[in-house]
DNA sequence: GTTGACCTTGGAGTAGACTCTAAGGTTTAT
DNA sequence: ATAAACCTTAGAGTCTACTCCAAGGTCAAC
């Protein structure tokens, strides 16, 4: 039995973030003590982990919430729903992982392009690109860099 | 010179969203007819596209602004100053997606040590993984794989 | 002279996940 | 008896990048 800070520290968390996700239907204390402080059992407690790990691997709380109303009644349900929902979680995942891709060679390339030196920013190949290129086409950049002389 | 709609139209982008702009310091049209009407002129338009490239290439709106400010006074700044918003943007975008991909990591593992079959979910490995792992460690998953019978 | 397509403004709403504030009640120690 | 360290509530604020709304002004066409 835990009062709301402790149970918040011991998951290094905010108190607040506990009230948060009760409000969000995430997690409430199965009890109130006389003078109405929240109680939360070692099942909450265990409730809270779950949600905590769910959360170190991507998922968002209303993806959580999601699980966790499977995982309350899994007798009633398949692993195929379970399955779903992470197969789903890895496509989002996935999705934006390639969109930081593009970015990432895109900057790549307007990084290797410029020399970096003190000389003036008038002849920038970054600012050159960013001014007229056609978007997502820096590769004429890689090619031509400029020496900081 | 155009008019907000046009411009918007011309560049595949909502009216508001450049009215959003202008009140938030990106860019504001060099003129107003008569009636009150914003006119933008042609290096406006030009200043727009350089903010949809920068966008275009991940860049947040904080990080534009940042950018337009070296390249209206380029002459004053040096190539290195470009280069360390390109570089510190680069960073930020390599560990964003480190994150997801351990995310997609974890993830590929649970969906892998699932069989995604139609038995009940009562022992299905990732409602087991979440509920009782060690954050971050659903190697132990990977091996023991469950069939669907 | 009215319809329709444009434009203006200020302000509110959206999503996600908190985080903080104000104003007050409770418990424990000194 | 009073300070500190807890706890309560409702509600507001943060960040990002829009998007939408209401109420009204402008302009060209028919
Ligand atoms: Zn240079
Ligand atoms: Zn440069
Ligand atoms: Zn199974
Ligand atoms: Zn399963």
């Amino acid at each position: 039995m835990f009062r709301i800070g402790e149970l918040a520290k011991q998951h290094g968390i905010n108190a607040d973030t506990l009230r948060f996700y009760e409000k969000h239907g995430l997690l409430a204390p199965s009890a109130r003590s006389d003078n109405g402080y929240r109680v939360y059992s070692r099942d909450d407690a265990q409730r809270l982990a779950f949600i905590l790990r769910a959360k170190a691997v991507g998922f968002s709380l209303g993806e959580i919430t999601e699980l966790l109303s499977i995982e309350v009644n899994k007798s009633q349900r398949v692993c195929s729903d379970v399955k779903d929902v992470v197969d789903d979680k890895l496509m989002k995942v996935s999705e934006k992982i390639a969109e930081l891709e593009r970015f990432r060679f895109s900057l790549q390339l307007l990084s290797d392009g410029c020399c970096g030196g003190s000389h003036s920013a008038e002849h920038c190949t970054i600012l050159q690109a960013l001014e007229s290129c056609e978007p997502a086409d820096f590769s004429q950049l890689a090619a031509e860099t400029h020496a900081d002389s």
